[in-house]
RNA sequence: CGGGGUGUAGCGUAGCCCGGUAUCGCGCCACAUUUGGGAUGUGGAGGUCGUAGGUUCGAAUCCUGCCACCCCGACCA
């Protein structure tokens, strides 16, 4: 491994790209657009998984196991969902290889073709609503809450790792309700599950808002979002959370008995965040140094490197490092204890700063006679040196990781902050899209032909239309036509 | 999928124009000296030059197809 990584001013793709194979987060495959997500990037993965997995228990939802493949008539059965998806579907046509004439390879066995096409899921709505159908009669089965993590596919034609691959990582919720105020508000709910999670746990501020008609799900009524802002000035969907109104109910005759005994359509809705997320956290936060990872999502949150010569020194140093250790791990923290001698003291602080984790202790023999050890903090690339005798270390670590998780949320937040302009003249807009970026907060006449040629002009799409959207008489930034509110637009991911 | 670029040891590269069996650095292995910010020395291992064909006495080098990656468009979570 070479040292130094590219500098995010000089070329931010080429710092994102490095960074993530360099801090042993993926790989790519073999496979054009697939990657191999490594163990340390999938800890990470975990980490974020087990957290939501929580909150989705607590907000009533259970998981459960849909098939990869899908008929591919399903698909089509909603108009809009098959407009949306269609173009980027991989499909399984046969079943069976044989041997090539030539000896030399396997090929596609032509006896073998299957009857109806299956389709690798892009989303899994149809086969779901295939199944609810069976599992929804009455208002007494309602509603019904389920999730489930899975992989899906979509055959894209730029992919970037973590951001856009052909496959990804991700859950999907998809929930059935007797009533549409009752849809609204389990939408509205994951989209508040969603940005607690980025903003408390990622360290991501982020705006909850609606797409416009544009940029939403095929299928949904409405889209509600997180968008975060990027180190680049770029914004970054970090989650989605559809109301499908009845369009699936419908599409695959989903009905129910009402209370009142009525035959009635159920209200759909469905939710997902993926490993896209990862590229969210990593290129929030990362410097030029590599990684910075927020403590509630660092697989390892304090690594202890003891700095020593010979065995004799090692094993007292080790003595010491053993009781902090034990005293930390009491707290729940994860610590490492780095005491290879294959490397150098020096190369693991460069690597272990690679790869984000956020508190590092160093234990040297000078420690060892002073009752001290150096704390450095990987946000802020700080030391300081503690005395042992003065303070209690489990506490005061406990306290230390808190306060790098708050500071990394406040120095996204400011960043965020300062990357968001309001653009009142359609010179501005440019001039602001083209130097600042960011998100610009601007007054818009609502159709989709003006959203349309802003993104043909600048690039610029709108990200969402903010839920604390302020009321404000003003006029579209293009057209001039009146508006009573500003969207962000952002060049985004 | 369109335009441009790249592919040589685990990583980064020279060589390609002008054809003759591959250069350098990092990493790896062994030993010694080292260890408070990516150690040093000595010795060593590692390559069907992305892949499949073609031209040629001979191809990393010339020609063609394919694959992958990067950048710019179109598409998208």
């Amino acid at each position: 491994m070479s040292k130094g990584l590219p500098k995010r001013s000089e070329d931010y793709s080429l710092w994102y790209n490095e960074l993530v194979k360099r801090a042993d987060l993926a790989e790519n495959s073999p496979v054009r657009g697939c990657m191999v997500i490594k163990p340390y990037g999938y800890s990470i993965w975990e980490k974020m998984q087990a957290q939501l997995d929580k909150m989705f228990k607590e907000t009533g939802h259970t998981n459960a196991y849909f098939p990869l493949f899908i008929p591919k008539s399903y698909l089509s059965k909603e108009a809009s969902h098959v407009e949306g998806f269609a173009k980027e579907c991989a499909v399984v046509t046969h079943y069976r290889l044989k041997n090539s004439e030539d000896g030399k390879g396997v090929v596609v066995d032509p006896d073998a073709k299957l009857e109806e096409e299956l389709i690798v899921r892009p989303t899994s709505e149809t086969v779901i609503w295939s199944t609810y159908k069976n599992w929804i009669q009455s208002y007494r089965d309602l509603p019904l809450l389920v999730n489930q993590w899975a992989n899906v596919v979509r055959w894209e034609m730029r992919t970037r790792l973590f951001l856009r691959t052909a496959e990804f990582l991700w859950q999907e919720g998809h929930t059935a309700h007797a009533s549409k105020q009752e849809a609204i508000d389990e939408t509205v709910q994951m989209m508040n599950v969603y940005a607690e999670f980025a903003e408390k746990y990622m360290a991501v501020p982020v705006i909850k808002g609606v797409k416009s008609a544009n940029e939403r799900f095929a299928g949904a009524e409405d889209t509600y979002c997180i968008e975060a802002m990027m180190q680049d000035g770029k914004a970054l969907q970090a989650g989605t959370s559809h109301f499908l109104g009845q369009n699936f109910a419908k599409a695959f005759d989903v009905k129910f008995a009402t209370k009142e005994g009525a035959l009635d359509y159920v209200w759909g809705t469905s939710w997902g965040v993926s490993t896209r997320l990862m590229g969210a956290l990593i290129m929030a936060h990362s410097d030029d140094n590599g990684l910075v990872l927020p403590p509630k999502l660092a697989p390892i949150q304090v690594v202890i490197v003891p700095i020593y010569k010979g065995d004799d020194e090692l094993d007292r140093i080790s003595d010491k490092a053993k009781e902090i250790i034990a005293k930390l791990r009491a707290k729940g923290i994860t610590v490492h204890y780095d005491h290879r001698d294959t490397h150098k003291p020096g190369w693991k602080f460069a690597e272990y700063e690679l790869k984000g984790v956020p508190l590092r202790i160093a234990m040297g023999p000078r420690d060892l006679e002073n009752n001290t050890i150096e704390l450095a903090r990987r946000d802020t690339l700080t030391k300081e040196t503690i005395n042992l005798n003065d303070v209690e270390i489990d506490a005061y670590v406990e306290a230390l990781l808190e306060k790098i998780q708050e500071s990394i949320y406040q120095k996204a937040l400011n960043f965020r902050n300062e990357m968001t302009t309001e653009a009142n003249s359609w010179e501005e807009f440019e001039d602001l899209i083209e130097n600042k970026g960011g998100f610009l907060s601007a007054h818009w006449d609502g159709t989709t032909e003006t959203e349309e040629k802003i993104k043909e002009l600048t690039k610029a799409t709108i990200r969402c239309i903010p839920i604390d959207q302020k009321a404000e008489e003003g006029k579209c930034i293009l057209s001039g036509k009146p508006s009573k509110g500003r969207v962000l637009f952002a060049r985004a991911y």
